[in-house]
DNA sequence: CGGGTTTGACCCGCGC
DNA sequence: GCGCGGGTCAAACCCG
């Protein structure tokens, strides 16, 4: 699965504003259409990212696949994924400003893939949203950016109605 | 000097 | 057990 059939349905498809509330009913609600999105971009990571134990929390733990996996991993919470949510840009740039400060904390080669694969995460204390970004060998034109976890904190520049689209995304804290 | 990037090592789950 | 693919760490490096 090279391809990210992952769109995203607000735009022009979204509903009023209502169905979802909050990404944790997102994982337990399977029966949203948004769900199926979901696991449509859990599937081009097959493996089972487990972390972020309490995001809304601001609790912070960022140590995937060791410190946290091991301790708790089978407690309540086993097979809890974070809500993903993949983007696909036309743009010839990489860095897609989304408002948030990210930090490049790695960079991977991608099978079938002729460009890499750069993680970024916030950079705001507390936050561990991350999110990778990747293009696409197909069409060179086209950047598909990952997001995963939920911001705990507003957005530092806000840009246009991307903010809106984070906020209807649930990836930005609801202005509550 | 502080914060962000680079980049190879390391780690982990999985399939063979 | 080993190799591979994907993800993360961290030390070195870069830059305002
Ligand atoms: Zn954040």
């Amino acid at each position: 699965m090279e391809n990210y059939p992952i769109l995203f349905p607000f735009a022009s498809t979204m509903p009023p504003s209502s169905s979802f509330s909050s990404p944790m009913d997102l994982h337990k609600n399977n029966s949203n259409g948004f769900v199926g999105l979901r696991a449509d971009v859990m599937d081009v990571g097959h493996r089972t990212i487990s972390q972020v134990k309490d995001v809304s929390n601001g609790t912070e733990s960022f140590r995937v696949g060791e410190n946290e996996a091991k301790a708790g991993k089978k407690k309540g919470v086993k097979k809890i994924r974070n809500p993903k949510f993949a983007f696909q840009t036309r743009t010839e740039v990489d860095i897609l400003d989304d408002g948030y400060r990210w930090r490049k904390y790695g960079q991977k080669a991608v099978k079938n893939n002729r460009f890499p694969r750069s993680y970024y995460k916030c950079t705001y204390q507390g936050c561990n949203v991350k999110k990778q970004v990747q293009r696409q060998s197909r069409d060179e034109g086209v950047v598909v950016t990952t997001y995963e976890g939920v911001h705990t904190h507003p957005i530092d520049r806000p840009t246009d109605n991307f903010e809106q689209i984070l906020t209807q995304m649930h990836i930005y804290p609801a202005p509550l």
